[in-house]
DNA sequence: ATAATGCATTATGAATGCAATTTGAGTTCA
DNA sequence: TGAACTCAAATTGCATTCATAATGCATTAT
């Protein structure tokens, strides 16, 4: 009887023996209200009434209040004792605060990732270096924007360290709700492009401390892009 | 994360004109309780229940599991669905991982601070400085790393980066559990020291670059000291 | 004796209830 | 006119209660 059991798992069952995971209602939650927030459906400077969000998604406010903490914490909302929480404004100075912190983790991902790095996860980079540069040819700004995250993403993956990984996801989502890079100019598009054949180079000669610089380098250079779209100028 | 005690610093009214804080529970408790985890006065892997905690600080649980979810997002403790919340260990892959990061963090405080540090804030981790040293010469191992703490911690602050303080104070917290130091080898204490001499000649010639190096490196060194204690060796 | 099963106890997850605070409309008074 | 006050309604913070799952123990079967 007991050997039955085991082949079970053993045998392709599709995973019909894999434990049951069941999710907590602030865990879904908190991850439902990030989404919501980081891509913008709660405007910044919104306030968030807790009853409101419960009839929304038809739970009690206690799983709700404990997702609101949680996002507090990961600085997405404000909360203001007896007053409610506000989805966090994100303004020029946080900004400029934000990406040399996010430049000084991405060059360690960078420096990390050259000395880990698989040919494999190489090989995905490639793949999706190349197909950035072919939307950025054809003018195709969403697919670009899309492409040029993953490729920073895998990157961070390939530097095989989570804690880095997480702080730099959470500045991320701060970050990403201004959709200011819509208006970016050809120039500093094409430089950014040429950044990123830089930054190919390096992570394939597997030069970590240019690929390092580069990084860096790269998002300070965003950071200018972006005060620029928010300043009008450019 | 709270800069509630950065107000008081400045104005010296004694903040008599300041706003009375009320501070909600859920807010104390996450300090309190992130107070016994990072002190150890709750062990890794120690289970951390509800009841038990509820009575001691003589609060409902609403609040209190509030505060438990915040301190499971700051990885201080995991939730366990349905079994409760333990005290997270920390493996010597953890520090393996964090440390860097810790580094990175800290090389960019060093350029930023070289930037923008006032000769008032110079003059206070120059004094840090000299009481640490002080401290080695006499052999008085805790008061040493306390003041080892505040220059790094008043090098942080110069470097006027809120977002940048936050993440390290939070990669401080899980890594400062472990009390490994203790037993530092006179060599490792020597260079350890070495090395701050170097942190205060580049700090006091505005040298970024140069001190975000050496403090990179220090921070991997101070790993090496880490992994050696903790493997019994050196 | 050992292991498996069923039941009682306990702990956790979420909902509800209640007191305190804030908000805002309406009113009074200068 | 408008500034200040009053008070009801809404919102929040926390305690309490209810539901569900986990844990420990006694019982039973092998």
């Amino acid at each position: 009887m007991s050997d039955s059991f085991t082949s079970l798992e053993q045998s392709g069952g599709a995973g019909a023996a894999a434990p049951i995971q069941r999710r907590s209602l602030h865990d879904e939650l908190t991850d439902r209200l990030r989404h919501l927030i980081v891509e913008g459906d709660l405007a910044p400077g919104a306030k968030v009434p807790e009853k409101q969000l419960c009839e929304r998604f038809g739970v009690s406010r206690t799983p709700l209040r404990e997702a609101l903490k949680v996002l507090a914490s990961e600085g997405l909302v404000q909360l203001r004792p007896n007053r409610g929480a506000v989805v966090s404004q994100i303004t020029l100075a946080d900004l400029e605060e934000t990406f040399p912190v996010m430049g000084a983790l991405e060059a360690l991902s960078g420096e990390l990732a050259c000395a880990r790095i698989s040919d494999r996860e190489m090989a995905a980079v490639r793949e999706a270096h190349e197909a950035m540069v072919a939307h950025y040819e054809r003018g195709e700004l969403a697919p670009y924007f899309r492409r040029n995250q993953e490729i920073h993403e895998r990157i961070l993956k390939a530097a095989g360290n989570p804690t880095l990984t997480s702080l730099h996801r959470g500045l991320t989502g701060r970050v990403r709700r201004a959709r200011y890079m819509a208006n970016m100019s050809a120039e500093r598009w094409a430089r950014a492009v040429a950044e990123h054949e830089e930054i190919m180079a390096a992570l394939e000669a597997r030069d970590g401390p240019r690929l390092s610089r580069i990084l860096k380098d790269h998002l300070a250079n965003k950071f200018e892009t972006v005060q620029a779209a928010l300043l009008g100028s450019d």
